[in-house]
DNA sequence: GCATGCGGGTTCG
DNA sequence: CGAACCCGCATGC
């Protein structure tokens, strides 16, 4: 399921012809794309107007609005991911990668927390892929599509989804009335000798399933000619892949085609959609292949540019930093995806998927049809590290995906069912495995 | 409480 | 003038 190279030029033909800032954008578009839940580089894609995800500015990067005083040109900038000063390693050489609260007041708390493995202090990696400034990201409504376009290569690994991030304050509350009494923080006994605070076992950073398990980054990746945007269309082998294990391509190939900012924006139409107005019929709601305009050759140059064949600044500091120039094309994670999981469209076709597939696949490339309405759902079944967990030796598609076998995990209430040491030991990230084993059983 | 969007305002190159 | 950023406000969940 490869797309051949014509079919790239002929995409980027397609995708080339416009600017974000254009005075009009096409309109004869004839395939949008599929949600892309982690954009990155310079990419431009245009979704359809009944995306939901698009329509609601979706990332699992943590953007957040930025004035540009262009009320028809929406502006993100990327905030970075918020590691652990002591770079410390949770099992498996997991790394801590939180994703910064996009309010102001939020993220100065939130960095005034601990680290959830080794209760040091958090830090603050601003992005800075775009010119030694953040990446941004530019959504534009006009007729029946939305435009977006990005600006900058992330230079940092990604933080947890905004569902991550959102499952956490949920299992925060759920732990402050079932665990507080019985463990102080489950996740220090065994990797920190440091003891815990008052007060701080029960905040959400502290919480031990907060990071985001990016270890997978270090694949050989050979693939760059066939990435993310060779992914086939469809909405049940995306649902199918996402919610089995969650693999994430972080860079699409690129073909060399610059982009050029075609000066500032006076006649563009807003056309501000209002969410919830989604029909499940027509033509939009079948989007094409998402459309990549520039080649691997500007990851080339992006690294000439920071001259480091990872991220800059962050290889020293951080060892286990994901982007290295040999693995930096793509990247894995089992981490719940934002969008991906609230889609509930599970796939019959399972089983085809891992006959016919490739493990490592794309599945940021995502249907835009209602994917985040059933968020919260997903996130209490789907939060545990049994189902969030990815161990790299295991096959993934050995593990099909079945909504309420294997990884249904037990909601809510159900989940409370569990004795109390059984309980503690989910909270507990360095007992994952062991509960991995064990839940499947019953 | 926080995410999100808007818009006034400032600073800098 | 554009870009980045700060801030406050409003809204919605």
């Amino acid at each position: 399921m490869t797309m051949e190279p014509e079919d790239f030029v002929s995409q980027n033909r397609e995708t080339v012809s416009w600017d974000i800032n254009d005075m009009k954008l096409p309109q004869d578009v004839k395939t949008t794309d599929w949600f892309q839940e982690w954009p990155d580089s310079y990419v431009k894609h245009i979704y359809s107007s009944e995306d939901r995800n698009a329509q609601r500015h979706l990332s699992s990067w943590a953007m957040r609005n930025t004035n540009n005083h262009n009320s028809r040109i929406l502006k993100k900038s990327c905030l970075g991911v918020v590691v652990c000063s002591h770079d410390c390693s949770a099992e498996q050489g997991r790394k801590i990668y939180l994703r910064p609260a996009i309010c102001d007041k939020a993220r100065q708390k939130q960095q005034r927390k601990r680290c959830p493995n080794c209760n040091g202090p958090l830090k603050l990696i601003p992005c800075r892929g775009h010119g030694g400034f953040p990446v941004t990201n530019f959504w534009r409504h006009d007729g029946r599509f939305i435009f977006f376009q990005s600006k900058g290569a992330h230079d940092h690994p990604r933080p947890e989804t905004k569902l991550e991030a959102e499952a956490r304050r949920s299992m925060q509350k759920s732990n402050m009335t079932s665990c507080s009494s019985s463990i102080a923080s489950p996740k220090l006994k065994k990797n920190s000798g440091t003891k815990s605070l008052p007060g701080e076992t029960q905040s959400q950073e502290s919480l031990p399933l907060t990071w985001s398990y990016q270890e997978g980054f270090q694949l050989p990746c050979n693939f760059n000619g066939h990435l993310i945007d060779n992914m086939p269309p469809k909405k049940s082998l995306n649902n199918c892949l996402s919610l089995t294990k969650n693999y994430y391509f972080g860079r699409t190939p690129q073909l060399a085609e610059p982009l050029v900012d075609s000066g500032p924006t006076k006649f563009y139409e807003k056309c501000k959609l209002t969410a919830g107005r989604i029909s499940t019929s027509g033509e939009l709601l079948q989007p094409s292949l998402p459309r990549v305009y520039s080649d691997y050759g500007d990851l080339q140059k992006w690294n000439r540019n920071t001259g480091l064949g990872g991220p800059p600044d962050h290889d020293n500091c951080y060892p286990g930093y994901p982007f290295s120039l040999a693995s930096w094309p793509c990247e894995l994670s089992p981490a719940l995806s934002c969008m991906e999981a609230g889609n509930q469209q599970l796939p019959s076709e399972t089983s085809v998927v891992k006959a016919n597939y490739h493990p490592f696949r794309p599945t940021s490339a995502l249907s835009g049809n209602d994917l985040y309405e059933e968020k919260l759902h997903m996130d209490l079944n789907g939060y545990f590290p049994s189902a969030r967990y990815h161990f790299p030796q295991e096959d993934p598609f050995l593990l099909s995906y079945t909504p309420h076998h294997q990884y249904s995990l037990p909601d809510k209430g159900s989940k409370w069912d569990l004795d109390e040491e059984v309980k503690c030991m989910t909270l507990d990230h360095d007992n994952s495995e062991t509960f991995l084993n064990i839940y499947p059983l019953r």
